[in-house]
RNA sequence: GGGGACGUAGCUCAAUUGGGAGAGCACUGCCUUUGCAAGGCAGGGGUUAGGGGUUCGAGCCCCCUCGUCUCCA
């Protein structure tokens, strides 16, 4: 691909009339043009493909059809068009720079799954740019290039189509294959040659337009005659839209077409900055269009601003775009006000953007003051280094730095290094990109995808496509095993091996009652019995329509072809049920009571316990909660009955099931409903009736990110015996602490004050006197278990802790109490001693006061207050106490007053020449200093010495 | 998935680098002021996120868990 940057010398694009082709005709059209060639018109897919694992966003037209390509999918046409929502971030540094360069845009393909080839694929592309009736693109401005091997391309081009030779270009495999090198670098998997289709404008250069890949080769290991033919070959096409819009609007960049200009306005407008084209401005503004339809999309598609995965690059797009806004001189959040100018230039292709628009502005608005907060805290560190490297005189910025406060506190580079030009300071930004580049190879390459079949799963998925599910009415089949080996290599076989260690042995049927995680609710367990063994299974997975079992065969051999009974384990299948019923359940009472927008985020289906997130901007408050909890646990009383019902898309909606942007629903679909109340469209399995989930508990409510909140729930087997086990720790936490259990929370507030009142008493001296205990208000015992879980959230409220943690926390607290309660004992002899004793028995030497005193037992807090005690009394004054423990230890206090410490006597140091004595070290500062040791016996002797070093140093 | 930073009073943050847990704002009481704005004095408020370890001694060092922020995939 040839890109070259672009100069504007025609700043006209505001004026210019709109005769041209609009964007909107052209989609349009190309799906129209390719409908009347036999293609069946696809919508868009979503811009998160969460089923690939592969990439974090829709790349290219031919995403949705990876499946289609590789025979992995029962085909229902070999023909399809689209105009894909694709999303990239490789080239993100070159937009606003070039003219053809975007995050996220349109592509429009065709694609043929072995039906069409190469001369349809080039003949109908040709028609369709030049024909009259569709875009009608002078011949002479376009030139094509094909890989260097492919005669038969570049016949069709010169002898069929009838383009001059000197427009036909032979470009190795870097430029003219898919995926580029493969042939020699690879990697292993099915490619092809591509030809590629150039127009050349007024203005020079050329603009890539259309991409034709004629995938006809399998590549298996290095060359030579490394590329085998396909069976079937494949055409997968990739135009881009904006470009496409671009050419036949005359304009010399994407962001001046009639779709993109109305945007680079509302920037301009929002940021106060006159948009000309070709400055530093000219380039941020468009940089902002670009990110800002880009987030608005994702936004709408329910992918938030976050810190990991798609989420991250939204948030990434999204503070980019606010940077550029920043650096003309926005300090205030901008970004959200350009959202409906994004709705209104996409609001043909995509009219559901309106209903989702104020709450995308919402997001986009938030995030951006998130987004200067940050930067605010960030500036701090900043700040302060650069006050640093100033006063060191150096004018060079530690790169390694400023790539430290981009990685840790967000703080983008160029904003680190324009506060330090202000100062002279230059940054070296090669150095800078070193460290970048090596933060990047420290978090882990990311590994290369590639699209192809290898490994013995995916070899047997092209065979056998699909494993049709049987489990929804049943929890045991009879099956045939249709494949089965290693993840290594595929066997006829199966024997049970202990040997076998890591590798995990998987059996494909041809028909199977286990469920395989997805949609939220986790895999069943249990297992497959043979005729001659048994298999147990730890994990399914479901790639693609294929469900695979993996596991491990426990007892004799399973082989290709056995007749076996698939059973599934009923307990586990029964708590997924319930929990899955009540997951619909709880959605339905959220959307009452927390209002509508309380949509679904996420959810987690486990065997009787469910986590479900869910839209809203603050903590439900304890009292809607419990109201939810009454409506779920009514529904569930009811005994409604749960259907599943197989209906069309359309039906659905109009039965007002619930659906979300950016989810793929198929047509038709799956509808569960829950008597008359609940309607979602769902693939996971329920009870038959809400009475079996018996009870829903709500076990807590927290915050996951931004706007969202995640409740996780327990029901029936589960629910019940946490139930019992929280009555059980409430009972016997009343009878240890002696008070019946509605007393709880006062009695833990109780031993709460107490513990802090002793030890307040063992470190100033002051006697804890608990409160008199109040007169026991009637209040009536808890009658069931919901009353008693009221007590224990009181109690834990108390102790600021959770529900679970706080009788673990009473428990401690006892202890603690006992503690001190003993350590109180031993001191109390030595508490009464006081300062005034200890001056009266006091030497002189001198002016000096020298008090040296052993007082045992005595903790560092006495000793310390009657260091503070004694010098406020009587100076010049040295201090030094010593107190041996009942535990062996030895402490010893040194206290100077200020008037010694000016003479240069410092507590510190002696308290360095005296610790060894007593088997320890110490330190502090000059008026005051401590140290330890595990000598009692030498206390004497370190209290001597000290006598001599004090008494040596005054005489100095 | 990985790298970095952080978690101290209700809030914003200190803690001389391992040696007595503090400041400002907010709060309570009293005083000053015609009143307000404010000022003065006194006071309450801490499991230093939680757990373990090293040490005579840990907010600080090491390990684990939880949480927040950030960057890279």
């Amino acid at each position: 691909m040839v890109q070259y940057g672009c100069r504007y010398r025609k700043l006209s694009a505001f004026s210019r009339p709109a005769k041209q082709m609009k964007t909107d005709e052209i989609r349009q059209k190309y799906l129209d043009f390719f409908a009347t060639k036999g293609h069946t018109v696809c919508p868009s897919d979503v811009l998160v493909p969460k089923w690939d694992p592969t990439v974090l966003f829709t790349p290219a037209g031919m995403n949705p059809f990876k499946d289609h390509f590789l025979g992995n999918v029962e085909l229902e046409f070999t023909r399809a068009t689209s105009s894909q929502k694709c999303l990239r971030t490789g080239d993100i540094e070159n937009v606003g720079r070039t003219a053809y360069h975007h995050t996220f845009f349109e592509m429009l393909g065709n694609f043929s799954f072995g039906d069409y080839f190469k001369r349809e694929a080039i003949h109908w592309a040709w028609e369709f740019l030049t024909d009259k009736q569709w875009l009608n693109i002078p011949k002479e401005r376009l030139s094509v290039t094909v890989y260097l091997d492919d005669d038969e391309a570049s016949d069709i081009w010169e002898k069929e189509v009838g383009l001059p030779l000197d427009r036909i270009q032979r470009l190795g495999e870097h430029d003219n294959f898919w995926p580029a090198g493969a042939p020699s670098d690879g990697p292993d998997g099915v490619c092809g040659p591509c030809s590629e289709i150039f127009y050349h404008p007024d203005s020079g250069g050329e603009c890539e337009i259309w991409n034709l890949v004629f995938t006809q080769f399998n590549r298996s290991g290095d060359p030579p005659n490394n590329l085998s033919p396909l069976p079937h070959q494949n055409i997968d096409t990739g135009m881009g839209l904006e470009r496409v819009a671009a050419v036949l609007q005359g304009v010399e960049t994407n962001f001046h077409i009639d779709s993109l200009i109305p945007i680079v306005r509302a920037s301009s407008e929002v940021c106060k900055t006159k948009y000309a084209p070709d400055s530093e401005d000219g380039r941020r503004l468009r940089r902002i269009t670009d990110h800002v339809r880009a987030c608005t999309m994702a936004i709408h598609e329910n992918v938030l601003p976050d810190a990991e995965k798609e989420n991250y690059t939204v948030r990434r797009l999204l503070r980019r775009a606010v940077f550029q806004g920043r650096q003309m001189g926005m300090e205030e959040p901008f970004l959200y006000k350009i959202v409906p100018a994004v709705v209104e230039a996409m609001s043909v292709p995509y009219p559901d953007l309106a209903k989702t628009a104020g709450n995308v502005a919402k997001v986009i608005q938030q995030e951006e003051q998130t987004f200067f907060k940050v930067i605010e805290r960030g500036m701090k560190h900043v700040d302060k280094f650069i006050e640093e490297t100033k006063a060191s005189g150096e004018k060079q910025l530690d790169a390694e730095k400023v790539a430290h406060f981009y990685q840790t506190y967000g703080v983008p580079p160029e904003l680190t290094t324009s506060v330090a030009a202000e100062f002279g300071m230059e940054m070296d930004w090669d150095k800078y990109q070193a460290w970048m580049d090596e933060h990047g190879q420290k978090s882990g390459a990311g590994t290369v995808a590639v699209m192809g079949n290898d490994g013995p799963i995916d070899m047997l998925k092209q065979e056998i496509k699909s494993t049709p599910f049987v489990g929804y009415d049943s929890t045991s089949a009879s099956a045939a095993v249709k494949g089965c080996g290693t993840t290594e290599e595929r066997m006829s076989s199966l024997a049970s091996d202990s040997s076998a260690g890591e590798v995990q042995q998987f059996i494909v049927l041809d028909q199977t009652p286990f469920y395989a995680k997805s949609g939220g609710q986790e895999s069943d367990a249990g297992k497959i019995v043979g005729p001659n063994g048994e298999f147990a299974i730890e994990e399914l997975i479901k790639t693609g329509d294929m469900i695979v079992h993996l596991g491990k065969v426990t007892s004799g051999t399973i082989a290709e072809g056995d007749a076996v009974e698939a059973i599934v384990d009923d307990t586990r299948r029964t708590g997924l049920c319930r929990a899955h019923s009540a997951t619909h359940i709880l959605h339905h009472a959220l959307q009452n009571h927390v209002g509508s927008h309380a949509q679904q985020r996420g959810s987690r289906v486990e065997d009787d316990e469910l986590r479900f997130d869910f839209a809203n901007d603050a903590a439900v408050s304890a009292e809607k909660l419990a109201l939810i909890e009454q409506q779920s646990n009514d529904n569930v009383a009811l005994g409604s009955e749960v259907r599943a019902d197989t209906v069309s898309l359309d039906d659905a909606k109009s039965a007002g099931a619930m659906m979300l942007f950016g989810e793929k629903y198929p047509d038709p679909v799956r509808m569960v409903s829950i008597g008359d109340y609940s309607k979602e469209l769902c693939g996971g399995t329920h009870v038959a009736n809400t009475a079996t989930i018996e009870v829903i508990e709500i076990v807590s409510e927290e915050s996951v990110s931004a706007g969202v909140r995640r409740i996780v729930a327990y029901t029936g087997a589960k629910a019940k015996g946490n139930q019992r086990q929280l009555t059980n720790s409430a009972e016997k936490l009343a009878q240890k602490l002696g008070v019946t259990v509605s007393a709880l929370p006062r009695a833990a507030t109780t031993l709460a004050k107490s513990i802090k009142g002793l030890k307040k008493q063992l470190s100033t001296g002051v006697e804890f006197k608990p409160d008199p205990t109040p007169a026991e208000s009637a209040s009536a015992e808890p009658s069931d278990y919901f009353g008693v879980r009221e007590v224990m959230r009181k109690v834990a409220e108390a102790l600021s802790t959770t529900v679970n943690d706080a009788a673990g926390r009473i428990e401690t607290m006892l202890t603690d109490k006992e503690n001190l309660l003993k350590q109180i004992e031993e001191t109390k002899g030595v508490a009464s001693v006081s300062a005034d004793d200890l001056i009266q028995d006091a030497q002189k030497c001198g002016d000096t006061l020298l008090v040296i005193k052993q007082i045992d037992g005595a903790n560092s807090d006495l000793l310390k207050r009657l260091v503070d005690q004694i010098r406020k009394k009587a100076s010049p004054a040295a201090i030094v106490l010593g107190a041996g423990g009942s535990d062996g230890k030895v402490l010893l206090v040194v206290g100077v007053s200020r008037d010694l410490v000016a003479g240069g006597i410092k507590a510190g140091d002696i308290v360095k020449e005296i610790a060894p004595i007593v088997g320890g070290g110490g330190g502090g500062k000059p008026d005051l200093a401590q140290a330890g040791g595990k000598l009692p016996d030498k206390l004497p002797e370190a209290l001597e010495k000290a006598k001599l070093i004090v008494e040596q140093k005054l005489s100095t």
